[in-house]
DNA sequence: TGACTTTGGTTTGGTGTCAAACTATATAGT
DNA sequence: ACTATATAGTTTGACACCAAACCAAAGTCA
């Protein structure tokens, strides 16, 4: 039967993890969601209100490093929604403005203060100094994961 | 505008970059496997090679921290490329054995080979020491995160 | 100017995942 | 034995995601 050297082994077990975690976490935050949010959807709102500048739908798309396919479909869910609209640019014939709206703002806070708490029960899980450390290096994997693919 | 603390604004930024991860990965994983199989699909074939005994669909579901309808449908189309069958448990009426064929443990050794070179690249990432450090914390969250679902 | 290439966005089809509803079989309790 | 509950598996309906095909508007370049 064949099998993984020990580094490969390591390797395998530590995406599974991570597969794992991103999957609990994902659910246990959808919960806590209002208005029948999902993560992406709620991403891409506090996306918006953090981050000042005109954001089209294909830079969204590569900030979420997801195809441009994904982001239409998150988008029109918040467009029915009214927490969004999508404006056409005038300079671009090809290019849509996404433009928060004044509910959208609304959901996103309300979003935010269901979501703390759920937030803040993890610390029995792991110190704050423990999740400081993990960072920097998940974020060297990510990123050589994203130039390699 | 709302915000987060700082402990909670780490925790999101891991949750986040984990997710990413998870994502850029097993779009890695499965561009190499064989056979058109998917993560989930190969995971279920390695599993039944790596641990001896009965394996039902729920004990399956249970493994992968996966709903019992998920494992249906992911069993189903290892069923449809002949890699498993599902049996009859002559003790219990409901319960099903889930068997490898031939052909099945055939393709999980594939895939073992094809999916080998693609986790050494990752060495260029992260040094074998640094992923091993890694894993004892992901596995400390993610025992909570289940624990508390 | 006209043809070719790139870019922005949508659509389609397939997979994974969940929650919830449903059937059939087992098990427990009285 | 009968009823109630628990368990095994399937199905349905959403959502996220991808790859690939597609259209329209820009941009390039000869």
């Amino acid at each position: 039967m064949k099998s993984l050297t020990p580094p490969q082994q390591a390797l395998f077990t530590l995406f599974n993890e991570i597969g794992i975690i991103s999957q609990l976490s994902n659910a246990r935050f959808e919960r806590t969601l209002p208005h029948g949010l999902t993560i992406a959807q709620f991403s891409v709102l506090n996306h918006l209100v953090r981050l000042e500048g005109d954001w089209s739908p294909a830079r969204l798309a590569a900030a979420f490093q997801v195809t441009k396919g994904t982001m239409t479909s998150t988008l029109q869910r918040l467009v029915a929604k009214d927490f969004i609209t999508l404006e056409p640019n005038p300079v671009d014939g090809r290019a849509k403005h996404v433009r928060l709206t004044a509910a959208g703002q609304l959901a996103r806070e309300e979003a935010l203060s269901a979501t703390a708490p759920a937030l803040g029960d993890i610390s029995a899980a792991l110190s704050d100094a423990e999740i400081e450390a993990l960072i920097p290096d998940l974020q060297k994997l990510r990123v050589w994961l994203d130039k390699h693919r």
